[in-house]
DNA sequence: AATCACTTGCTTGTTGACAGCAAGTAACTC
DNA sequence: GAGTTACTTGCTGTCAACAAGCAAGTGATT
């Protein structure tokens, strides 16, 4: 992850990754068969650490709480593990080479995203929290959309671009449009 | 372009786009320095392309009425140019490397989009047709957010994902959220 | 009009770095 | 003591980058 953050996927070699792991320069070909696959493993690693996170973070909330809760969590963890944060979204970026091997592991966790997202406002919907006309899958869409752009802004400048202010003006957008009056 | 869509950034090789081009192996070496360098013309060349389609789309319009049509103009170019859209979105992600010699045009390029929102915005408020109190950079930053997602998305799983659908959402949205009571 | 100095546009030879593979070795396990 | 596990080392083909070339101009000079 180190080397990743430091030289990006690219330029870091695999006998960099094992010797600054304290072996040999064959070790990462050994136990990960390819650079892909090691990135593949490493995805997953971070991805399953957020997901933790994630989950105590949203607890059992539904509705525009749980999104509200979720964009609160996205920022604790980048500012509490910025270097899997970046790591991770720089690996995601990867993901878009046609030649990328963790392209699915990618496609996957979005796609989970999406429908944990659409599955928050359909049980907001049933709480009586969330209207019941919007519809959970087209919300949770545009709801992983500024997600991903936004991490996406931030990794690529992080100085222009303030998370946090971001964060409450999406926030109070959700409560405005899919809050039942 | 066609062997970036084909074979990502990475196991493009240098020999294989000279040859491409009907010369020898070392062409694209000596015309462009490096690989970095030759992505960095590429995606400046297609940047331009995009940039001459957006303000033929966007034409005089301001504030939600350039918004709703910038997004008309996203989908019309990605429904007559998918290669070039394609390979700038690769060339987008490519540019989150830490070693990516074009970081600096993609910063270039949103940098300038989230100006050219923000200018709409608040032109779109000096012709009382957008609500005075809206932050025309919050509105701009969340805008180029959701773009950058949902043209992400769209790039990582074109088949799942719906992009007239997504932008007819979204236009709704600019309207109820921004349009001057 | 002939020569010479220099440029342009492209090719080819070469080098060092890298990913991936295969054959090893050494320690540990049953 | 036979096999397994964990790791290393030797090797090969591929690649980016560089440098040296070369052929076809261009333009000034005599």
């Amino acid at each position: 992850m180190a080397l990743v953050l430091e030289h990006g996927t690219d330029k870091t070699t695999l006998a960099m990754i094992g010797e600054k792991a304290g072996y040999s320069r064959g070790l990462a070909t050994y136990r990960f068969g390819s650079k892909g696959g090691l990135y593949d493993a490493l995805c997953k690693s971070i991805s399953r650490h957020w997901l933790e996170y994630l989950k105590r973070g949203v607890g059992d909330k539904v509705g525009i709480e749980a999104m509200c809760a979720a964009l609160d969590t996205i920022y604790e963890f980048e500012q509490e593990s910025p270097q899997e944060a970046r790591a991770l979204e720089i690996l995601y970026c990867g993901a878009a080479s046609p030649s990328a091997e963790y392209q699915q592991t990618a496609v996957g966790i979005r796609r989970r995203q999406k429908s944990d997202v659409a599955e928050w406002v359909r049980r907001g919907q049933e709480a009586g929290q969330v209207r019941a006309g919007v519809d959970p899958d087209e919300v949770a869409t545009q709801y992983v959309a500024y997600i991903s752009g936004m991490t996406y802004l931030w990794m690529m400048s992080p100085d222009t671009f303030d998370f946090s202010v971001s964060n409450e003006v999406m926030k109070r957008h959700l409560k405005d449009s899919l809050a039942a009056s």
